[in-house]
DNA sequence: GTCACAAAATGACTTTCGGTCATTTTATGA
DNA sequence: TCATAAAATGACCGAAAGTCATTTTGTGAC
């Protein structure tokens, strides 16, 4: 039976996975190659393009994991949530759980820049990266909304200020840190959801 | 005199800055090749590197460059204002400015990002990057401030929001426009500014 | 066991690009 | 006109993504 064969070219697949991810948050995207990636989980260079077309093709492959991860926890946490005050408390709690991840922040955005000036992978990218603040915004928060302002609007600026947040810890500024983005975030997000529009 | 030699030494560096800012706001910093920008100019690969140490290095240049424009502007604009609102409003003005400026914008938090790799690179961009918004909200907001807040964080986070603001456009998802992100720059500024914490 | 076949793995090779440097071209002023 | 210095050149190097002909390994039929 090939199931065997199958089996070790999944195996395979998963070491360059693991490999290439513990790379790329050790030292970044564009930082990170091919090679060390195979070498790190032990095959050689050629080995790699059996299992995806491109550098750019894997990266979107362990997002799409990362997310998935990510989505299981934002369900967990947001079920008993009962007022907009305690909806946007755990999205910020979760959003603190990725900044936690800070090396995968830091890959995430590099990545993200960088597929903005790709057609194809910006719009795969897309999809991935802003689904899960559309889902929540529009399913969970929608509901507490009086201002008459779009939901999605609020998350989409909620990832904006949170992403800008991720710049500035990357610069290593000091400035602001993260209570004062909760701060922040928390009060842009109720100004939005309950000031009704001049 | 030895003056012509210089002369034409200084008109063959203003001439690469030129190509290379064009060329850079209309391919990306990436994608932007030494080659291309000597070609673009008229001059041989070699040529560049007598008037800088790296791409890096012309990149830096060009963005002290733009921000000295920038700063300028921001003096002309800023002189009048009379409340903290007229003074967030002419920020704003000068922010939607560099919006347009779009591809700048887009070269900016690129460069940005690669640079936030490298500890020199990171501390060398950090100064011309982050002065602009420090030197106004330290300055010039912080008079208004009412809530005991430190205007430099009220100044960090509008330029967290507007660099996040600008990753969207990059993205091109099109959920918010500027319009939204004037809105919610506003409401953040001024409730930072006036809310007295509890 | 062994043989044919297919799947998995290899690494030499190509191309591209940032950066170097010995060499050539051009300008200066004695 | 000639020596010298500055400006400009482009062949070359090393590193990295991606290709592909070749080798190694596993499978199933006999």
């Amino acid at each position: 039976m090939a199931r065997k064969q199958q089996e070790k070219s999944l195996q395979t697949q998963r070491e360059l996975l693991d490999s290439a991810e513990k790379l790329f948050a050790a030292k970044g995207f564009v930082a990170t190659t091919v090679a060390e990636i195979t070498a790190d989980a032990g095959y050689a260079k050629g080995n790699f393009y059996r299992h995806w077309q491109s550098k750019d093709d894997i990266m979107l492959a362990i997002i799409a994991i990362k997310m998935q991860a990510y989505r299981a926890m934002r369900d967990a946490a947001l079920q008993n949530a009962r007022s907009l005050e305690e909806v946007m408390g755990r999205i910020l709690d979760f959003l603190e759980t990725m900044i936690d991840d800070r090396n995968w922040c830091s890959v995430f955005l590099e990545f993200t820049i960088h597929a903005s000036r790709n057609e194809e992978l910006r719009s795969q990218l897309n999809q991935s990266l802003y689904r899960l603040s559309n889902d929540i915004f529009e399913d969970i928060v929608a509901p507490y909304v009086q201002s008459g302002y779009a939901a999605s609007k609020i998350g989409a600026l909620n990832t904006a200020l949170f992403e800008g947040f991720l710049i500035h810890s990357l610069l290593g500024t000091g400035t602001i840190d993260r209570k004062d983005f909760r701060r922040a975030a928390m009060k842009l997000a109720m100004a939005n959801a309950l000031d009704i529009q001049e």
